[in-house]
DNA sequence: TTGCTTACTTACTAGTAAGTAAGTATATTT
DNA sequence: AAATATACTTACTTACTAGTAAGTAAGCAA
């Protein structure tokens, strides 16, 4: 135990995210970070100069917490694909749970364009390496006999991923169910017949 | 010939949509609308009170041009299942080759817990609508032959659209060719083995 | 103990947001 | 010809936006 405090750069980077997936980047203030920290607007431009930096650092923050997930599966990943999978479905149903958030490519893809270049990069940049992660995922499934798709490796991944993403969104219009036997259409169409 | 000239009640409300659909509503101002198209602001609170005036109109006007299609697509449905599901997806790819722009149900998903319940409640029921129609044609499709899948028609076409709405999001990230690829895999899981 | 760094606060700026009240020119109705 | 309605503009308000400059208290380092 190093750390027992939360110190006040993680508060905002974790609210920052938060609200990010709740209401989107051009939804939110520093005032609103500030007023519900109890800190000042000028604290969060002292960690993080400008809302282009906040926003970096959550994509940054997402990423790793990304690797975490991969390392975690990585050993046991010839052995356990669906185990895999489902490591990346938590992701999504954890979302739902807490208050209806989106996932970053749904929340960024929507506001792309009103997002600075280094945001749109290195977003691209997560997208591309979840991308890969998932393909492989898929690729080895079918080698193994556990997964079974029509198409290449690619283009199932960028369906589960537009899937998720789409069905957090939708979730929110038609209900948390849509979600959740999205989930299960997803999982059922991989299974071998 | 009755009307030759766009009203500017009409301009505003194209783009509006188009501003909707390229940066989401909470990053498009009056302004923006007015200054492009020549007016002042007060000319916008003229034909639409509120932004969530605006917005409502705009849901209101996509379903319309849904219901257009519906029935320009009922008398030969039974016949052309795929004429119907191709009508449906073009709706997306004109969005991608329109400035990228993406989906109602995309961008406003996004955003939801920022707009209004008047807003929302217009959303649900297109989205409903929607889900609805593309339920009847998965299911008649099925009954012909024409399509294969597994689980309830409901729950393939709520991946149909969440893969559809998601795609173009992620198309911005990653490129559109990602997002033709994935119309050509939802496409081709639904043809018959 | 002097000096430097960290983590802020106070007080402010320039710009932008949606929205409104009152006025006006033009067209339509009575 | 007078009254009314339509489609705006002018001029404004209130509230909020990200961002900044300057100051400060506490802790650590030489």
């Amino acid at each position: 135990m190093i750390k027992k405090t939360t110190s006040t750069k993680q508060k905002i980077l974790r609210l920052g995210e938060k609200l990010l997936k709740e209401k989107g980047i051009n939804a939110f203030s520093y005032h609103d970070i500030s007023s519900s920290l109890g800190v000042k607007n000028a604290a969060i431009h002292y960690h993080f100069g400008s809302k282009e930096d906040l926003l970096v650092a959550i994509i940054e923050d997402n990423r790793q917490r990304f690797e975490h997930i991969i390392t975690k599966t990585a050993g046991n990943h010839p052995a356990g694909v669906w185990d895999s999978l489902q490591e990346f479905i938590n992701i999504y149903t954890s979302g739902i749970e807490n208050n209806h958030q989106i996932c970053l490519f749904g929340s960024l893809g929507s506001d792309f364009f009103t997002i600075g270049t280094r945001g749109q990069e290195n977003l691209r940049q997560l997208s591309e390496k979840i991308l890969l992660w998932l393909s492989e995922i898929l690729t080895e499934g079918k080698k193994q006999g556990e997964f079974e798709y029509k198409g290449k490796a690619r283009t199932k991944a960028i369906m589960i991923c537009s899937a998720l993403a789409g069905g957090l969104q939708l979730a929110r219009i038609s209900g948390k169910k849509d979600f959740y036997d999205l989930v299960d259409q997803v999982k059922s169409d991989l299974k071998p017949s």
